[in-house]
DNA sequence: GGAAACGTACAGAGCCCCCAT
DNA sequence: ATGGGGGCTCAGTACGTTTCC
């Protein structure tokens, strides 16, 4: 009889084996009534699964990884009706789709510090002249004095903005200084905080369209101190080569204070739109 | 003094709604060294924070919608050198793809069920002619009996090897009986079970082409018993339309003991190699 | 009277460790 | 070497009570 059910029977090890699951899950699953063994011996308490659990441990394991709580999996393998499974499953394909592009947006923000070393590296001389690419981004602009609390408080703004209207940010913070021609008054200065968003859509006063036009941009690493002096280089630069200042000063936050508490890890984008002087 | 306190802080519940994070959340991170309040009222114990902790809470948020421990998190924050937050989040980002990957696939797996949905209202008459499309498929082929418990025995042998060879299973079992048109022997009898999977190459002995060809389905829905009785329709077909036999027959079991207990739900799809009979 | 704090309890999905055979 | 099982983990959530503003 022991013979009989050890050639019939897988036991539990040789489940874990086949099924690449931890024998103390399965005994978890045994235990929450999920999967039961089909026998067990009165006196060991040896659990023995027959081969046609082994299909149904793979299921459970399929949809676990589709995301399935193991209670919502205990009513889809307890097989009332398909439809019943249809409905549920044509359900999870969307929160699929939602977690597929939320892990989307994570990578992409992650790349940003990635992408940035390899530049640090290639680039020397870290100014050039380029096409600001188009993006949408969420943005708050008025008049106040610039300090950086200041601006830390408009971020924290735009942050509750943008989770109240369910926007997903992707990028780092950045500034615009529309004063920065006229003589700026820093006691009272219209600048904006704002920060690119996924959606591809202008939403009035909160989303709109930004970039689409020619800059020369600078990596600036360090202290936010020593940004005027990137800043002349940079005038340095459009002196030889003939460009003009057109259009409002920009700064984007690559690495600051939200991820390092040392100013000399900061590193920050420098972008001043320009156009050729006649 | 509280008054100063008052303007230049978030309160708990503040910093809760601008980053949507519950209260009892922020306690916990504080509690844990994660995120600990800028100034504590040393009498009432209220936790005051301050606008430049707003962008690191977030930060922290997107960490963790990235996959990060609250661990790594702390480490991450606790912001000794870039270059460890890139090395970490570059290893995060292949974690990333390895869990799109993943919920793609299922995502695949559950619209087995629901586009078979479709199927079964829109066709009345559920026999067709197609081209049956190219797959790749791991797959097991012995002689055995061809009995039920050697079926499983057999879908776990392949799912063993599924595992060992860290492929990615996508669909459903299938049969490939090889001996169809002889007399079948089935006490010793020349079948395969196989299952397609996600990966696009032949490995000897294991993952094989499959598909490409001609075939005569259709869907059998519920006890294995009344297969033959849809055969014989399929036969009756191709007599009235000219066709003949033209390699091994396929059963592709789309909903079977894995996902249901009733026989009436099973659903079976027949797949009946054939060319024009000249 | 609405916020905040805090202790306890519990959830889901396992994993670690020790003991028995 | 294989099995069994108690307790433990992580990242919270829920509930209830008490204290503060």
């Amino acid at each position: 009889m022991k013979r009989e059910i050890e050639n019939n029977y897988y036991q539990i090890g040789e489940v874990s084996k086949i099924c690449n699951i931890a024998i103390r899950t399965l005994h978890y699953y045994d235990e929450i009534d999920l999967i039961k063994p089909s026998v067990v011996d009165s006196q060991s308490n040896y659990r023995y699964y027959s081969p046609e659990q082994i299909p149904v441990i793979l299921v459970v394991k399929n949809y676990k990884t589709a995301g399935f709580t193991l209670k919502q999996i205990k009513k889809l393998i307890s097989r009332e009706s398909i439809e019943c499974i249809q409905l549920l499953a044509k359900a999870q394909c969307d929160v699929i789709d939602r977690k597929i592009l939320e892990l989307t947006l994570a990578k992409e923000r992650l790349q940003l510090y990635t992408l940035q070393n390899e530049e640090r590296i290639s680039g020397d001389d870290n100014i050039q002249l380029k096409e600001f690419p188009h993006t949408y981004v969420a943005y708050i602009r008025y008049k106040s004095p610039c300090t950086k609390e200041n601006f830390y408080l408009r971020y924290a703004e735009l942050c509750k903005i943008i989770e109240a209207n369910q926007l997903h940010m992707v990028g780092t913070m950045m500034a615009v200084y529309y004063e920065a021609y006229e003589n700026p008054n820093y006691e009272n200065m219209d600048f904006e905080v704002c920060v690119r968003v996924a959606e591809q859509e202008e939403r009035k006063g909160i989303v709109k369209k930004f970039g689409g036009f020619l800059a020369l941009t600078a990596i600036h690493y360090g202290s936010y101190e020593r940004i005027p002096n990137t800043c002349l280089k940079m005038f340095d630069w459009m002196n030889e080569n003939n460009y003009l200042p057109y259009g409002p000063y920009v700064e984007n936050y690559i690495v600051d204070i939200s991820s390092t508490l040392s100013e000399e890890n900061y590193i920050t984008e420098l972008i001043r739109p320009v156009k050729k002087s006649t």
